[in-house]
Order: C-alpha cells, then structure tokens, then sequence
DNA sequence: CCAGGCATGTAAACTGTTACATGATTGT
DNA sequence: ACAATCATGTAACAGTTTACATGCCTGG
C-alpha cells in the first residue's frame, strides 16, 4: 500500500527489476531500509495487474532472467495524484506512537520500580538512543558527500531529530526519576494494587 | 506481544476484566488509545493459557458475566522482568519511519512536483501536524488536572514533543522549498529519469 | 569449499483492524 | 424508536516478517 507508491516513483526515474530496486532503496539511504522480496515482488505483481507498469522480460546468460518494468500513463497519472497528498482530512490520525515504544510502555509502569533500577533502564535507553542517532547522522554524512537530492537527505535528517528528541524526553524523564530518589530516599516502593 | 505486559501491569494495579481494561486504557491517556476487542481478548486468553493471569468469573444479572482476571506469582515475575528493559542490544533496531510516514515518501520525490505545488503540499501537513499536537496539549492539560501519574503524562508529552518535532522539519521542508522556487523561477520540473 | 552476490518467487507465521454476533439495560 | 453502555467473544481481512526454494557465478 504504502511500498507501491516509492516503486513507481523509483520506476518512473529510471526502469528496473525488483532486485534492483531492491539494492537501489538499500544504498541510497541506508541498509535497513531495504524491503523484503516477501514484500516487494507481490507488490510489483499487484502494480502491473493494476495496469501501471509493465512487464519486459531480459533473458540473461547463466542467471535468471530479469523482469524490467516500466511505468505505464496510468501508473504516471495515479503518481503525480499521490505525490500531492491525500485530500485534507483523509488519513485517520493515529496516536500509536505508545505501542510503538517499549520503552514509552515501560514508562506507563515505571512507579513501580525502584528509582535506581528505573534510572539504569533509562540509561540505557538513552545510550541506545544517542548511538542510532549517531548512527544516521553517518548515513546523512555520507549521502552530502555523494550528492544526493537534498530532499532525499531530509528524509534521513527526518530519523535524526527523532533520534535527538528521543534523547530529550529521556534525560526529562531521568530528571524526573532523579527527583523521585531524592523525595522516596532509600524507601522503595514495590509493585502493587 | 506488546499489549500483553500493559494488561499484565494494569491487571497488577487492580485486577478487572477485559471491558474495564479497555475503558481504563481509553479514559487514562485518551479516547484514540483505546484497544480493540480483536486484540484485547485474544491477549487475555493468552496471558491466561501461559498462567501469567487466572480468571474468576463473576455472575451479573441481566449482564454477561464478568470475567475477572488477576496476576499469578509467574505474572508478576514475567512483569518485573519486562520492566527493567531488555537486555542492551536484545531488541532489533529499526528505522521503519520511512515506511510509517506519507509525507517522508512523498519528501522523496518531491523534485518532481513544481515547488509552488510541493508548497501547498507540506503546508496541509504542517497544519494536520499542529492540529494534532494541540490536541495532545488538551489531553495532558486534563491528565495534569486530574493528577494522574506524572510518569503516565510523559508518555503524552513524548506525543507532543514528536508533533512538534514533525512541524520543524515540516518548516525546514518548507524553506528548502522556497529556496528552489527562487532558482528555478518559473520553470517547472516534470516527472522524467 | 564456502560465502556472498545475482535473480526470481512462494509459504507459513505473526500482528493488527474491522466487522459481526448476541442480548439486556438505560437514556433521549 | 434509537442509540449508547455493558460484556463477551469470533471471523474475515489486511499487512508484514521470516524463512524457504532454486540455481549459477565469482572471489577468497
């Protein structure tokens, strides 16, 4: 649903395969962005039963044949209409962001741990935090140096501020917990109704 | 996989049945928090068959029955566990924001949008984006006047923070946008390889 | 000789959403 | 009369990940 979409724009920038594209989304940005064959080859398969690419089949010696697709008019029309956006009010707002962050569903709880335990728990989220965000920051390095569009390096910019904030709201939060081990003392408080 | 530890630690609060769980969930942070039937039931049953919870089933009349579970020594173990975080590196890391957000996919390819169009674009979603962190503002103004759990409010807080985050990159979008119109003047990009 | 790259896919498992099914009571 | 609240669930569908299946070629 969401995969179909960069296909096609990657296809109308240039033909290509699904290995290809596989290697092309897994260099440009970063390893982890790579998609699964699981989900990218059913993906191009409901893209040209749908009529916006089409298939060309090049026979190769001593490999598999590669199936070189092509966006069709449709397929170009049906893009430019997404590139826009979706009509205001047409996403349904979710506030997932709780179930996406085990840590954030730790923090629901964290009363009922002692405020040591909980300080090292956040600690270590927060190590995690700084080395992913460190982690793009490399990736957007990189991607300046081998002069990629701007707006694609955005979209890695995007992952560091998420990253930073990450790292915001979890030292407010030990700052919290700090405060709770001056106020509780050595009382420490046990999980119960 | 998730929900089940946040059951597990409202079940170890007070025990309660799947009805008041999900109310709880719902009246807690906010209304769009809430659990569907689909998932919350089968969780139960789960958390029940792996002895983590054990049922009582208490009779009402006119009603259906209440089934009310509580948390058995395992449970809570399981629980305490779980709240201390994974192991470091345990949980593989993922950076799927790409994939979660339109807006990103569409930043991709945003070259090929004439800019005045992109503008517009990335000015609904600045919107759609304030819109919903004051909503979120809403909900954590009431969760302080209510005095719920300050740790509980951060959670929403992290919301807020990742609203406000979106918009300043939204914002950065933006310039970079404007920038392009005044190179390119009035000469528009079409879609090509 | 084995790992990895090239190239296609399928299948099973898991996660999550929406809708359905039932039925009494209470409020508008 | 109609909708909402209370209370349990199931079933169908949609989306995603992981692993499997195949097979040749290249480099260490």
């Amino acid at each position: 649903v969401a995969l179909e979409y960069t296909l096609l724009g990657m296809l109308l920038e240039k033909p290509g395969y699904g290995y290809s594209l596989k290697k092309k989304l897994a260099e440009q940005f970063s390893r982890e962005f790579g998609v699964n064959d699981g989900l990218l080859y059913p993906a191009l398969g409901r893209l040209e039963s749908r009529g916006w690419i089409r298939k060309r089949v090049v026979p190769q010696a001593g490999k598999p044949a590669r199936h070189v697709y092509s966006v069709t008019a449709d397929g170009k029309r049906a893009f430019e209409r997404w590139l826009e956006g979706p009509p205001p009010g047409e996403e349904p707002v979710r506030y997932d962001f709780y179930w996406r962050h085990g840590m954030l569903q730790r923090c629901a709880f964290l009363r009922h741990l002692e405020p040591a335990r909980a300080r090292a728990a956040v600690e270590r989220e927060l190590e995690e935090a700084t080395r992913r965000g460190g982690d793009l920051e490399r990736v957007v390095e990189r991607m300046r140096a081998g002069g990629v569009d701007p707006y694609r390096r955005m979209i890695v910019e995007y992952g560091i501020r998420d990253q930073r904030m990450q790292c915001e709201w979890l030292e407010e939060l030990l700052a919290r917990i700090e405060e709770a081990e001056r106020v509780v003392g050595a009382r420490p408080r046990a999980v119960s109704g």
